[in-house]
DNA sequence: GGTTTGACCGGATGCTACCTCCGTTTTACG
DNA sequence: CGTAAAACGGAGGTAGCATCCGGTCAAACC
């Protein structure tokens, strides 16, 4: 133990400076580009070798994970919001567009989310949130159901897929805005229990 | 004109035989690999170089097309069959149906279908289908509607956007067929009319 | 059947991106 | 300030894309 309370040896300031320097820049390369985006270009600019930018991230998913923490972030946070709601129909509305958001962040996002969702691949860095996200929806959709406002053969794991999908039609950038929001509606129609008036 | 009623001189033997050649093997290697496969090993396996593969297709998706449309027949004479039903709500079902098998004949289809769906493409070879599906799929919608079976506010596009990303889901391989089933059903109930008995 | 012609072939080529390895540099600590 | 551990970063091997061009081969004509 060291002074900072630390194991071991204070982690060196070029660490810290260059993976800070590597996220953002890899983040706005991501917004800019897709999740596709060069590496090495992202390396490049944020002023470090290739190898550095492997050895902080080995995989471009542990790139993408890292990134992504941010926005985790602002979901929680507006998972908060959402649970003051006292409508558990309204409450699973949001929360689903708030996962929807989260899956739009980067173009071509949801084709690496749902193969981490595939599970037995722990070694994925993106398979914990994609958990998170299922079992949070998960609970959602009991709440209503219990309240009587969705479905009974519906489960969180199925609007998890829809939210999924709805983002990966946005990603492409081939349908206007209009269109999605009839999607929208359409599965809302079907997860919603017949004759719920709301 | 020569003897053969065609413009100018008879195609060469080595033409057809080089295109059936690439035709069969990139169509195993879609199957096999997604339409993300590298195109130099298809070249390489059907025992041309690369450039002959890239005159004869210039773009992947030229490839894509011209190796799809042996499935656009199918999907054609499956259509013959679904006209045949005397119930529209039935007819839609089973062609949306039919879509989705064309959807997920490779994994990896839907993006660029979706890309070509995206208009103003004209020189995308994928465009064509795409919007003769769409088409189809409006008459199907209308049929339905007219026999008040399915909801005013659905459009032929929106079940188009459904059942490619259906297909979608399914290419990903992260999901077991029953998920795939509920989301289907799902999304029956949601352009289905509420009141809809069948 | 031989010659001509031009369409067609296919490999060599330049490019971009991926990912790894290892000699060099930076940093923390005593 | 000296030292050793840790991190850096660029060189380099691999793979795939897409193009170009000299050589070839099949069809057509005599």
């Amino acid at each position: 133990m060291n002074a900072s309370g630390q194991r071991g040896r204070k982690p060196r300031a070029d660490v810290q400076r260059n993976r800070a320097a590597l996220l953002e820049t890899a983040q706005r390369h991501f917004l800019q580009h897709g999740v596709g985006t060069s590496l090495e270009a992202v390396a490049k600019e944020a002023g470090v070798g290739p190898g550095t930018l492997y050895r902080h991230f080995p995989t471009r998913e542990a790139l993408l994970a890292a990134v992504l923490q941010t926005r985790s972030e602002e979901l929680v946070a507006r998972q908060a919001d959402i649970d003051q709601l006292g409508d558990p129909a309204e409450a699973l509305e949001q929360w689903l567009r708030a996962m929807e958001d989260y899956f739009s962040a980067f173009s071509g996002l949801p084709d690496p989310l749902m193969a981490a969702a595939r599970a037995q691949e722990p070694d994925n860095p993106l398979t914990l949130p994609c958990d998170t996200l299922i079992t949070a929806t998960d609970k959602y959709v009991q709440a209503a159901q219990l309240a009587g406002r969705v479905r009974e053969s519906v489960k969180g794991y199925d609007l998890f897929l829809a939210a999924v999908s709805v983002a990966w039609i946005k990603g492409t950038g081939a349908t206007d805005e209009e269109s999605v929001d009839r999607l929208r509606a359409l599965l809302a129609s079907g997860y919603r229990e017949p004759d719920d008036q709301a």
